[in-house]
DNA sequence: AGAAAGCGGTAACACCTGTTACCAATTTAA
DNA sequence: TTAAATTGGTAACAGGTGTTACCGCTTTCT
């Protein structure tokens, strides 16, 4: 039943160190909820009821919140193998905390959490990796959302974009690299709108510290970059 | 030797669930270290190795971060029987993303991550109760980021004093409440100067949206201050 | 008690940034 | 193939906000 996902779900962070066939069996314990979806489809609704930890079996998905105005703040985009929800999952308020939106035509699965929980008779030492997991997953969910706060507590536009330039260049560790998103993407994920973002990264290009095209971004100077940082 | 502290970690979310008896055998088994600190004392440090689980034991913490002019963005604060650290105890990055200071004489204890996840034989009911605890803890402190990142996707000031003064609100269910910080906390809190605040919120009371005399405040109006929110 | 530090309200000014609009290039749809 | 939508760069303007300074009040220290 799940053997179309079997590559992404033995590869996905959730079920790491759990062989193939104990996955097999686990799977068929756990019983996830399986969701198609097509491309925009509200997947989640902030708000609403959550019904459990989502994985994404193909395709990818976009972590939203909805402004005033329509507008969209993107969180963050998951590719296959991700999981999300993991947040309210085991929390004291079981609503959706963002709304999930799919990027593309995509395949999820849901696992309600106390199932999560709840030690399955047949693999037990799976089971412990398995929560092992989540404790890990729900680590670093936590230090991304405090990344986030990192670049929105910078004082002005140009910290805040160059923050952003900084860790990606750190990740890469190549001065040359392709952001993954669009402009207006990027300027919602640091909460700025688009004029304001590239009227910055304009400036910045004509002072020689970056160059960019489109989604390709080069940093020509990172120490005086780092300076605007503070 | 954990006597001092019973009550406190008795009633610690961390420990919730579990017997006054099964977590003295539990302390001992896990063997926390033991840390008192004075006040304004550095307890962790932002960017240095971790060392473990903490738990205010006595006193209080706040977890802050420092800003380029030494400034301090308080991130939040922790009375007895609260934990830090949690985020990163699991994570795949082990060093303090927050620096926590003392906010008066405190005493803390120490759990090193692998004691947490590594069953006691003695007492493995309790202890996987410690974990699903655990889960709880970090889910919480997930949605709590999250809310901070609500408070800074506010477009303008009044939009996010007033979210924070609104949610104030609902926890308490009265129009007039106690703020937990002085001006100056709160401007850090919410990422603005003070003046700028302060500013803000002479205009709110001088257009009869609230009233205030130091850290009370007292709602006059919600709808109208609700729809500032958007 | 007196000095020093902490707290917090207010004001003025500059400028950063939100807003709006428009245009060009590219991609998608019909 | 043509129209429509998407993407993104640029400019002008106004207003919101950071910055700085100063003041009075209260608390803390010596």
């Amino acid at each position: 039943m799940y053997q179309e996902w079997n590559e992404v779900l033995n590869a996905s962070i959730l079920f790491r160190g759990i062989s193939p066939e104990s996955l097999n069996i686990m799977l068929e314990c756990l019983k996830p909820r399986i969701q198609r979806c097509k491309q925009r489809e509200i997947v989640a609704l902030y708000g609403t009821p959550f019904q459990g930890v989502g994985i994404v079996a193909s395709g990818s998905v976009a972590l939203t919140k909805e402004t005033y105005s329509g507008n969209r703040i993107i969180i963050d985009i998951l590719n296959a193998g991700a999981i999300f929800g993991e947040m309210v999952a085991f929390s004291d308020n079981k609503v959706w905390p963002v709304t999930v939106i799919a990027q593309e035509d995509s395949s999820l699965l849901f696992l309600p959490p106390d199932k999560i929980l709840g030690t399955c008779s047949n693999v037990c030492a799976s089971h412990s990796t398995l929560i092992t997991n989540m404790l890990k997953i729900l680590s670093n969910r936590a230090l991304m959302l405090n990344k986030k706060i990192e670049y929105l507590s910078a004082k002005n536009i140009r910290s805040r974009v160059g923050r952003y330039l900084l860790d990606i260049y750190r990740m890469n560790r190549n001065a040359t690299f392709i952001i993954p998103m669009k402009r207006h993407e990027l300027a919602d994920y640091l909460m700025m709108p688009r004029p304001s973002l590239s009227r910055e990264m304009g400036l910045m290009r004509d002072e020689g510290i970056i160059e960019f095209d489109g989604s390709s971004i080069k940093i020509k100077n990172v120490s005086t970059l780092e300076k605007f940082i503070e």
